[in-house]
DNA sequence: CAATAACATACATGCAGAATGTTTGTAAAT
DNA sequence: ATTTACAAACATTCTGCATGTATGTTATTG
């Protein structure tokens, strides 16, 4: 007996996405074949074109997944947060928390934006971890806690100050030092009297 | 009639980097196939797999290229410059500058990283244009003109945003907003009495 | 100091293996 | 009966290598 169209469905996408997280983690997009990512699910190439455009609207699936994920883990980490200026501070150490998922940092930081674009990737970003710092430091601009710049720009210059520490980070760096020169630029930023 | 070696080699090298570097900006490293790279250069194949391994180390050489044209710019820009702090400021314009290249930011910051591997390109940044930004911190630092941070990750974290905004003007952004925004984040780390 | 033999270099051409995306076929669900 | 979910075979294309050839370069010999 066989289940339902689409619970069959749903088992399916999860398994293709858990085994091309894999797959793409280990190898690199490039390197990461379809019959590999298939057989590590257990299934052909044709359930793979089935549910899935080719190779990169997978890998797109994956990324959406991974970044909803950060951003999850952000926003719940914030929401306690009165104070703006400790919700940025605390929200960074959420997001590098967040990218030590094994392989999160490769694929949301180096193989998402050259293989989707940085256009497409910027725009997932901001649906997700981004838009959070973004309007972080609008609200603590409004309330005069920051100096008041671009709030867009500031917000991508510190977002890809945090790429860059996570991919630090996944490479073995240390947590707490990063977290001292990230928090050195955003207490920068604030209004000094 | 033929000439020497030597010439042919360096004419043809320099052919096949020409030829590469299009094909790659126009195509990414992925879509850009070797038959399409020795077209443009009017050649075959044989020459391009007789001076390089394969397509990644054709590839690699441009990128090398590209990072020490960046380099020799921000050094020309600097030179004059006696004040740490305006050195920053000065050689972090002139890098924005440079990356204006037609699809230099794409090669250096999208392609670059995916293809040979974020350490790789941290080590050929650090040898070009990342190390005077390294440099310049460690000096200002001693001179007491900046806060005392680690000199390595703080480099690492303002890179990373001057590299956002370079991939930002070369999407088409305003330029002096993002100088705005860069030189702010200097400025907050400056040493306040 | 020619002339030439021996070798290296530069490149072209053809081939094998593999990967992608498409098409066709089949069984089960709706 | 029709559509959905998947399998399996197919056509195209690319990469890297292996072989072949012509020219440059160096050593040797008369």
């Amino acid at each position: 007996m066989r289940r339902s169209n689409e619970a069959r469905s749903g088992a399916m996408q999860a398994a293709l996405l858990a085994a091309g997280r894999e797959i793409f983690v280990s190898e690199g997009f490039a390197a990461a074949t379809t019959p590999a990512i298939v057989a590590l699910a257990g299934v052909t190439r044709g359930a793979l074109y089935h549910h899935f455009a080719d190779k990169t609207a997978l890998f797109e699936a994956i990324i959406k997944a991974e970044a909803g994920a950060v951003a999850t883990a952000i926003d719940a980490a914030t929401a306690a947060c009165d104070d703006p200026l400790e919700a940025l501070r605390t929200g960074g150490r959420a997001f590098l928390q967040a990218m030590t998922a094994p392989g999160r940092a490769r694929l949301l930081l180096v193989d998402g934006p050259a293989v989707l674009g940085p256009e497409a990737m910027a725009a997932i970003d901001a649906a997700s971890g981004g838009g959070a710092l973004r309007d972080g430091l609008i609200e603590a601009m409004a309330r005069g806690l920051l100096r008041s710049l671009p709030a867009d720009e500031t917000a991508q210059a510190l977002s890809a100050g945090y790429d860059r520490a996570a991919l630090a980070i996944a490479g073995g760096a240390d947590v707490d030092v990063w977290i001292t020169v990230m928090d050195a630029l955003l207490e920068g930023l604030a209004n000094r009297r």
